[in-house]
DNA sequence: GGCGGCATGTGGGCGCCGTCAACATCAGGA
DNA sequence: TCCTGATGTTGACGGCGCCCACATGCCGCC
């Protein structure tokens, strides 16, 4: 149905995204450790080693997945951010856009377990120079992250002395929540439990910052219905 | 130096506990995916084999050595922990030993990267008694942390409504920077770097339960030297 | 229009791995 | 004394990643 020109002669013809599309196929239902180079050429109906001609090796293609996984979470980010952008008021707001960013990306790992778990096995271009100037696009989740921040400081919500490594509290948070719950300990939590504590969370971290400049917030307006 | 009674006869004499500790050692060096039932035969000096005298399967040598890690991170967590104990100051103490623990969490992690992984990729016995009632021993790393917000309720600086799934919170921030440092993006970030990543970390969760009774919190005492 | 080069796919092989089945060895109790 | 059960060995099967030599066929170039 979506493959163009190729037929089932010598040359497959598109072997190197078909290769990808069965890859994040079986990423999604069986992770990083069910993906074999062998299992792949089998699904496409190539011989082994014809994946050769397009990775260097398995890694190669792992990353390959990571990277589509990567667009994939950020897509989910943004749809929950989308939504939060609707607030008027510019504090709560840029309060929603924080919370709204580590929801999707619980989201995310909680809707695609395989692939936030390969994700992470090779998380593409490690963020170096903290907030992604130029360089790196305006999709990456850590950018995001870092806007969302840095826009909370700017509405005066979050003291300039704590957006010092702010990131890095947010990410761990939000990141640590997303494994324990997607292969750790808590990975039999029932759904409604879940999504609780992700509130509390998520509320916990809004009051820290809202402590850092001594704002108010009343109780439940971060998750208050659109 | 330390196989007590065996020699070099057919039969080992010892065999699961030679097995085991050569997994901790392959584990602390290469990690879970490093770990190959056949290869450890082979240190051991034993065919191939043998080790299913002893174990199931390799999920079930693995899980042993997830057992160790465990006892290992209980002890790094309650090293840190006995110092924090030495405060005098009742409600100062009870920060300072949440702090201790979650710093000792990290610490295992940072240290002992492979054993670490190895861990959460079988983690034993999820929680889910939430509190940990008898069944569970007080070795247990998430009992502790329970026990130090508990402390924390009973000296009046974490309120009780801020105590729902607050071990979920605390856990997840903590956990995450251990991950995103150990095997994620920020793997390559600079000792410095990390530890003060760390310390704002653990300070910003304090604030947040300050913020929930109100406690003043002088800047800095959280980590002051003993 | 024919031809040669180069990207692409094939088949075989090597050494790993986990696991099953059959056999060998040995210690200790009936 | 012998036999039984725990422990260790040998051999085999299928699957894996990766390297090799070889086959195929599309392209442009003369």
């Amino acid at each position: 149905m979506s493959t163009p020109p190729a037929a089932a002669s010598y040359h497959h013809g598109n072997l190197r995204e078909a290769l990808i599309e069965a890859a994040i196929d079986v990423a999604r239902e069986r992770g990083p450790d069910g993906l074999a180079l062998r299992d792949l050429a089998r699904r496409v109906g190539v011989s082994h080693n014809a994946a050769y001609r397009h990775f260097a090796d398995r890694d190669a293609l792992v990353d390959e997945v990571a990277g589509r996984g990567l667009a994939a979470l950020t897509a989910a980010m943004q749809a929950r951010l989308a939504v939060a952008e609707r607030v008027v008021d510019p504090v709560l707001r840029a309060r929603r856009r924080l919370a709204a960013a580590g929801h999707g990306y619980v989201d995310f790992a909680l809707a695609e377990p395989g692939l936030f778990k390969v994700l992470f096995t090779s998380y593409p271009t490690p963020p170096d120079g903290a907030v992604g100037a130029d360089g790196a696009s305006e999709q990456d989740p850590f950018v995001m992250l870092n806007a969302c921040l840095d826009d909370l400081v700017s509405v005066g919500f979050l003291a300039p002395a704590a957006r010092v490594h702010a990131e890095i509290t947010c990410w761990s948070t939000v990141h640590g929540f997303a494994v324990l719950h997607v292969e750790g300990p808590m990975r039999t939590a029932s759904p409604a439990d879940r999504e609780a504590a992700l509130v509390v969370t998520l509320t916990a971290i809004d009051r820290g910052y809202a402590a850092s400049t001594g704002a108010v917030v009343a109780p439940g307006e971060l998750f208050a219905e659109a």
